[in-house]
Parts: structure tokens; C-alpha cells; sequence
DNA sequence: TTGCGTTATATTTGATTGTATATAACGATT
DNA sequence: AATCGTTATATACAATCAAATATAACGCAA
């Protein structure tokens, strides 16, 4: 009845953290704004530790995820690259279909 | 190639924390030795954090899954009940399915 | 060359968590 | 009553992590 299974997955590439939950937010975030700061304050994080998390995902990547820009027209920004994006997108359909699977198997301790 | 799916799950009852990964450890080795010292030791965990561990069980629990009994011959011990017992079949059972899931759906990323 | 908003980086402060230590309470056994 | 090994509980210290602050670097535009 008032059982629940909870779940967190991430990704690991060449033994290092590449995805988890909050970096896929901070990533999704950094697309809708088109800036790291802008999402860092939209999430209700510090500068510093968006920055870090971008930081440790590129150099974790097989291929650049974010790009940044320093300086210029509007003092720069950052976005995802194609492969950053389809990496969310993988992210997010194989966490949903984890949910879906761990509440088939919900049933197995309702009883108890 | 080199990418991994790792995943965490816990179990809730009530809306609380019921049942993780460290606690199903924490409650194996209590099984085995029957004794909450000797199974901190086991895992190298103090015996406060142990002992809180099973606290926080046996409050979130529907029924008691640790019994422990202060003094006596031989000091005391801990042992699980009947219901502690299929708890923890139940949480290595749907975890390890989970692993497997998880290694199906890697397929979607290994040619990213 | 000055101003602007951003990324990049270091440092410090504060909060949270983990660990070690100490001690009390317990009850069967002797 | 004294002993024993355990559970039960509190406290103080250490260590780790998060957050805030400050400042430098950058490159386009006016």
C-alpha cells in the first residue's frame, strides 16, 4: 500500500561520473537559458558549483557537452552540443523506463 | 564500450526511509554474528551509526525488524525477525533484476 | 579605451556529517 | 552482590562538504 521504490541511476564513462540526476537538470537548465549563471540561479545553485559540475562532465566526456564562451556580444554564454543533448535524452528514457520496471516490482513487497 | 549504468534504490514505507543498500548490509551482517557491535566492526562502522541505523528501521518499519536484548547471558545480541528476514530477500532480489534492466538499456548509449 | 556581463579561479566562512570517546543501564550467571 | 559483554545515550572533536565572497580574465561594442 504505502510502499514506495525509489531509484537513482547515473552514467559512468571510462570509471568516471559522466551523469547523474543533478547534472542532467543543471545541462537541461544551461539549454533553456543559453548561459551557466542563468542556470545556476534558476536551479538555486551557486556560480561555482555549476561550474564545477560542467567542468567535471566535459573532462569525464568522450566528446565536449558544453560549450562555453568568455567575453564578447552579452559577456558570453554556454550551450549543449548534439551530443550533450542526446545524452539527456537517453538519460531521461532509460531513467523513466527504470521507474516503470521498479513499480512492477513493487508488487513483491506489498504483501509482506 | 567503456560506459556503465550504476543505480542506487531504496524502499519506503509510510514515507520514510525503510531499507538501502547500507542497511541491508548492516542487517546481513547482524544475521550472521548476532550481535550489533561485532556486525559494526564487520562493516567497519562505528557503533553509534549502527545502532542508529537499526533505530531508524525499526521506526520506519511496519513490523519490527531487529530485535535486540540488552544484558543477560553472554551481554545480550540482536537477531532479525521473520519479517526482517524476507525484507532484505526481497530488496537483493528486485536490485539485482534492476542491475540486469539497467545493463539491457546500456545498449542505447554504447554507440553514442 | 572604457564599459559590460559573462566565464574562470581562489579563498574563506559556515554548516553538516562522521568519528571517537565516555558512561550508563541492563539482566543472566556465578 | 560482583562480573560480564552487550545495548543505549550523550558529548566533544574532526573532517568533509556546501555556500558565500572576492577578483581576475575575456572579447565584443560603443
Amino acid at each position: 500500500m504505502s510502499y514506495k521504490i525509489k531509484s537513482r541511476i547515473w552514467i559512468e564513462f571510462d570509471n568516471h561520473v559522466l551523469l547523474g540526476e543533478g547534472r542532467v537538470h543543471l545541462l537541461k537548465a544551461i539549454e533553456e537559458t543559453g548561459s551557466l549563471s542563468k542556470a545556476a540561479k534558476q536551479l538555486n545553485m551557486s556560480y561555482k558549483k555549476a561550474w564545477d559540475l560542467v567542468d567535471a562532465v566535459n573532462k569525464s566526456a568522450k566528446n565536449p557537452v558544453v560549450i562555453t564562451n568568455v567575453g564578447g556580444k552579452g559577456g558570453g554564454g554556454a550551450q549543449l552540443t548534439a551530443y550533450g543533448k542526446s545524452l539527456i535524452d537517453v538519460f531521461n528514457d532509460i531513467n523513466k523506463n527504470c521507474w516503470n520496471f521498479l513499480d512492477k516490482e513493487l508488487s513483491k513487497i506489498e504483501h509482506l
